[in-house]
DNA sequence: CTGTTAGCGCCTTCAA
DNA sequence: TTGAAGGCGCTAACAG
């Protein structure tokens, strides 16, 4: 039995044993590690030291002294849902690639960032914070506010989403309303004038966001607002079944919409389901478009059309640009706002060309 | 202009302010915080001061005094895939619930745990590492186990995925026999008699073990053994219907599998895309079975039966044991097998009873 | 039971 | 250009 192997670790070289085999003080070493000041002999000497034994200075006593830890942490809600997954997995590359590495915080959906959970995160070793999902998407701006000002009092954060009314600080956010245009022309090229929101949750700003730009849209396009009260609740596959089932129950034949905007690609998924039981075909007798472009949307029955927001460029971008800041360069307050793109496949009736309905 | 509000972080209290607003010496105060020997009356008044000022020792300084710093390291591939980011999900829950935070450090998932890689992993300040994906799946024992000795030689690990010959560690894994076994049975109950796994990757050891169960189970029920030369070509979608659509190809209608077992559920996913372009019906035609229940099956046309290997409950379970083993407590050295269940639903024909083929 | 002191590994004035 | 020394916040061994 080979019990016990655990924790021999060999005492780890520090900078004085560089030092030592340097024939220099550890303040040499200290600068020739940080591109100080120091002579071109001494340089080689403690080069060829660190390189000999290996040598990578400590980052805990690092940033005991001050100095960066090269850590970044990521706030987000629901990791299971394809856009945080993969907007993580941006971030973690990117983190990674620029010699950082990435802390993981998630919250519950439903909630917005509390006492508890900020005191956790202001208690963590990490240089800087990116945050996304709930933490800044669940409440009202004053709400939201009083936690973000006062984690940013201790590090440096990059929101991901709606601005915050009130928050200096760097955010990566998609146009929403373009997202929205986007779905809403293709439709009406295909000739859809009947158009419905589903999904989704108020207690989420993009969600007001992104509902209010399709209000305002369907107007400025002439179009009839099917049902503006409230129809989302929430953004799962789950959501998007009920709430299909809920529009089309209280909707007579003739008065049913012939296209549904879905909050987002899981929403959809279920409302897909939902029309399959119903009878209804897609997309002939009602187009669906979702938002996200996940990994299954092309695999669906039809291929979903849907929008891209890019969400690994969200996670990349965010963290190069807390870095950035970390390195104290630049711009600390505005918006980059990010392209999406519509993908077209079948879900709306691209294939069948434009169609006059009613 | 708001700008330069950044930064102000008024100096974080020490120990020394409790200290002295306590009227004791740090020694004590740190006595009272690790509920170490102190007189009913200094712990008194050292609690009242933190309670106070809200104090909270610091991370850093407290590993580098040779403690835990309360942060763990989960290794993981590729967290899009939702069996990943279940388990990471998981995994942060329970570091969270119990005080420690998660340091996320995702590899591509082709590349096994290279010298790089390792290099990064052991400069980080964390407590243990939870090890799934590549780092621990791809490549053979001999190769995985050099570096996995390596980094444990720094911190307690415990990987979650097949066990690695002459490593002692804790394991979570999931029988996959079983989970072979329970989805055959099913086909078999249902009438099939040929069938076919589909999908994977031979790089992996899950895989390679998965797959040879599925071989010595169809010996052990007599079945005929459709394609036994490797049809893996990953576990993606896209893996799932060219691999379907090159086993259909080259077999006659009557030399046809009537069951396809797939590798998991994005290959699933594939395969009844193409099943479907190539006009064979699921299940009357076709049965499917994936792996995972991932949140989209039940919502496939059909809802896809599947095996649920209850991915978040390995990342819970990991982390647990792994706090457990950071604590110093108990066992070091073993494998706790996860259960898995079938979760039958309509790919498989269940709905249509038991038939006979051929 | 409590305080003093010496590190943990690194960075940074300050003299030399 | 370099080294000595102090400090970051905390723990632990050692006296008292």
């Amino acid at each position: 039995m080979t019990e016990r192997v655990i924790r021999l670790a060999k005492k780890q070289i520090s900078i004085h044993d560089i030092a030592a085999k340097a024939g220099v003080s550890i303040a040499t070493v200290s600068r020739v590690m940080s591109g100080g000041i120091a002579s071109e002999a001494s340089r080689r000497k403690v080069e060829a030291a660190i390189a000999d034994l290996g040598y990578e200075s400590n980052t805990i006593s690092r940033r005991l002294a001050g100095q960066s830890g090269r850590s970044l942490l990521l706030m987000t809600t629901d990791v299971v849902n394809p856009y945080y997954s993969a907007l993580c997995q941006g971030a973690e590359t990117a983190a990674r690639r620029n010699g950082y590495s990435l802390t993981l915080a998630c919250r519950e959906l439903e909630n917005r960032l509390d006492e508890n959970t900020l005191e956790h995160l202001l208690s963590l070793p990490v240089d800087g914070a990116v945050l996304v999902g709930s933490a800044v998407e669940n409440g009202t701006d004053e709400q939201l506010l009083d936690n973000l000002l006062r984690l940013q009092q201790k590090m440096p954060i990059v929101t991901i989403g709606p601005r915050i009314e009130g928050l200096s600080c760097v955010n990566i956010t998609s146009d929403l309303s373009v997202s929205v245009k986007k779905s809403i022309s293709h439709l009406i090229q295909l000739g859809h004038r009947r158009i419905c929101y589903i999904g989704g949750s108020s207690d989420s700003r993009s969600y007001r966001s992104r509902r209010e730009s399709f209000i305002s849209e369907v107007a400025e396009q002439g179009l009839e607002l099917l049902v503006e009260d409230n129809c989302g609740t929430g953004f799962s596959a789950r959501a998007g079944e009920i709430c299909t089932a809920r529009l089309l129950s209280r909707l007579s034949d003739r008065d049913r919409p012939t296209a549904l905007v879905a909050a987002n690609d899981l929403v959809a998924l279920g409302a897909l389901r939902q029309l399959l039981r119903m009878g209804i075909r897609v997309p002939e007798e009602m187009a669906l478009i979702g938002c996200d472009n996940q990994f299954f949307t092309p695999y669906l029955t039809p291929p979903l059309t849907t929008v891209d927001l890019h969400p690994e460029d969200h996670g990349r971008c965010a963290v190069e640009e807390l870095i950035r800041i970390i390195g104290g360069s630049g711009d600390v307050n505005y918006s980059q706002v990010r392209e999406c793109s519509l993908i077209v496949r079948e879900s709306c009736g691209a294939l069948l060309g434009a169609r006059h309905f009613d």
